[in-house]
DNA sequence: ACAATAAAAGATAAATTTATCTTTTTATCT
DNA sequence: AGATAAAAAGATAAATTTATCTTTTATTGT
């Protein structure tokens, strides 16, 4: 019923365009040296590079990453990572919101959620503490054979 | 960037029409002695009639509801309350997909995740486990001063 | 100053999800 | 059998997200 929301966390979860965020970054973290062109950042992580050009402008303006025009500029990221919770990540493009009130605008419930959106808010909940307590550097350091977003050089 | 795809789980997580999905049959648990006509459900959980008529559909497909045509017809859980997990309604509409092979296609990862979906396949797992473990009848037994979709009657 | 490079901004289009309306089919009751 | 009720199916439209293209603005190097 739904599109792939995104790719990345399956159908469920997360945008599109919050996965390509996340690429974005991580793709950027490993190679810290210079600044990279958005055409350069979007042949490494495969997103489409006019999209791709709107998400890192939303991604600047939260300070996620740093952006430089003209020659020799590109996009770095503002700091390290380390220090980047994916959730700030995601929080730039598509902003996690927890449910306040109900969602059905019922009177009595107010600010005061029925079981099964305090439920569903739990949930909510859960998730963005694990966004908030895994950082790129985190996802960087934990073993795999896979490079992130990269193809393996040796074969 | 994303419109609320559920005004349920923030902004992230479960489509509009999962909130609605679960909406319904929480609100026909409540009900549980006779059918409900889709004008009924969707008068209670506040879902666009002609909407919900398509999301009951799937459930019914999906044998999480029971259709009976005809007067005195409607829609009745298929099955108790205690034996109907959240996830069995979110998956009749809009199915949660763990990450099993690279979403950018990278011939060298194929089935062996980066860290950056790995990690998000991991919090899709999670997630998902939260879904499976919740039944309709554990939502309805949590303690709230609110009834599900329902105002309180007594001020 | 001038040319080249790259982000920023704007406009438009495609795809998908959500919503509405109408017609058809199936069942129930008298 | 005929009338009524309600789901099922079909067609269409609105809203939102995703994608593409073009123009403008800012920066660097010569």
């Amino acid at each position: 019923m739904s599109r792939s929301f995104l790719s990345l966390i399956g159908e469920i979860m997360i945008s599109q365009t919050s996965e390509y965020a996340l690429r974005a970054v991580v793709g950027l973290a490993q190679n810290p040296d210079k600044p990279h062109t958005t055409a350069e950042i979007a042949r490494l992580t495969k997103v489409p590079e006019h999209y791709l050009s709107k998400v890192l402008l939303m991604l600047a303006k939260h300070e996620v990453v740093f952006s430089k025009k003209g020659l020799h500029g590109g996009y770095m990221l503002a700091h390290p990572p380390e220090q980047l919770p994916l959730l700030n990540v995601i929080n730039a493009v598509d902003p996690i919101k927890q449910i306040n009130s109900c969602p059905l605008k019922l009177k009595t419930h107010g600010t005061n959620l029925c079981r099964l959106h305090k439920r569903l808010n739990d949930s909510i909940a859960l998730m963005e503490e694990m966004f908030r307590t895994s950082t790129v550097g985190t996802i960087l350091s934990e073993p795999t054979k896979s490079i992130p977003l990269c193809e393996s050089i040796k074969k």
